[in-house]
DNA sequence: TTTGCTTGCTAACGAGCGTTAGCAAGCATA
DNA sequence: TATGCTTGCTAACGCTCGTTAGCAAGCAAA
């Protein structure tokens, strides 16, 4: 009985609200009453939209490595584009879902423990084939004399690390916008790549 | 009735049991008596030596935060040294607080949410505070022109990003010696703030 | 031998958890 | 008017949670 039109789907309404609350509390630690209130619900309410609580982190987790993914394939679609701008294109793709969603990011990046098996395993083995793609792009890179790394497998879990640190930091409302911080964070950490920094 | 004398304190074993416990499942998704199993104990044994779940982490989060201070002065005790030294041992330092305990580490960076005021405040101040060594030291290192980057606390939260992200891979028996990664990682952050790279 | 500390047990408490069953109101479509 | 989908309620289920009370065995010090 709804007064008036939901603007997005009551389901995606919930997925909204427990990223949020996920993101705050930590999964485990966010109880579905709790979620209920916060949308002004009964507790048994939620279940006439979704199937359980972890199915709410099966979709955040799932349906962002396909952000991620999009984003990658997106940067280095352009064979001719050097390397070293592939993967300048890359880190700000990446940024670019960090913030464009930080909530969901941060979902993203620490509650999929909670996931069950045999989610938690395909998770990972996403989460891998992403951190690999990384690797190779700064392998390509090295080899065609563009980057300099002693060990592209420790640079790529660097800057992917520097990249996933900014959920927790990141304000929508501040004083960068989401292109300045994926440009000044390119711009940082090829610096330590790049051979003519 | 203890058979053997235990090598440490019981209580000290309880920390390190629930410590592995919280960073591998979370503190919330940990219960009591997963923690006294662990133990070969029953749950209720564990109050004769512990007032509480979050005394368990209050010690572990703010045991780590006086070690990751102490790493700090110690690397820049010595004034006479250049600020990027500094810096540079300061980073190793701090990798190396991070592999000596690298559970206890992944309970401090990711657990400390569930802390309850007061204490939840207390330990985000002593976080920034630490962060704001970082931004200093490295402010000192930009007067100085022994550094270069466009924003201080930018290179700094970017830093300790990237430092942070390693309790998350690191494995004790890897093939890279803590001191090795310390040294790895200080060469590529440096790399990319270092004015002569 | 007495005292007291450390260590551990069993049993239970009140509370909160995720989830389900059954029902019903409003709405769009036929 | 009839059908069926969406949305929401109340009440309750079985279960697990952190924690406490009360008791007792082993040991070291007095």
């Amino acid at each position: 009985m709804p007064a008036t039109a939901p603007l997005r789907s009551r389901k995606a309404q919930i997925d909204r609200t427990a990223t949020a609350l996920f993101r705050a509390r930590g999964f485990a630690a966010t109880s579905m009453r709790e979620l209920a209130t916060e949308l002004g619900l009964e507790a048994g309410s939620l279940y006439s939209h979704i199937k359980s609580k972890e199915e709410i982190l099966h979709r955040v987790c799932f349906g962002l490595a396909e952000e991620f993914f999009a984003g990658f394939a997106a940067a280095t679609a352009d064979a001719s584009v050097p390397v070293a701008g592939q993967l300048r294109q890359a880190i700000e793709g990446h940024v670019r879902v960090l913030t464009r969603d930080s909530a969901a990011s941060a979902v993203f990046l620490h509650e999929w423990r909670h996931l069950s098996e045999p989610a938690r395993t395909e998770f990972l083995a996403l989460r891998d084939r992403y951190e690999a793609s990384f690797r190779e792009l700064i392998q390509r890179g090295i080899a065609a004399g563009e980057l300099h790394a002693p060990d592209a497998a420790f640079a790529a879990l660097t800057l992917l690390a520097s990249l996933n640190w900014l959920p927790a930091w990141y304000k929508p409302d501040g004083k960068l916008t989401p292109d300045e911080i994926a440009h000044r964070l390119a711009e940082q950490l090829l610096g330590g790549l790049l051979v003519n920094a």
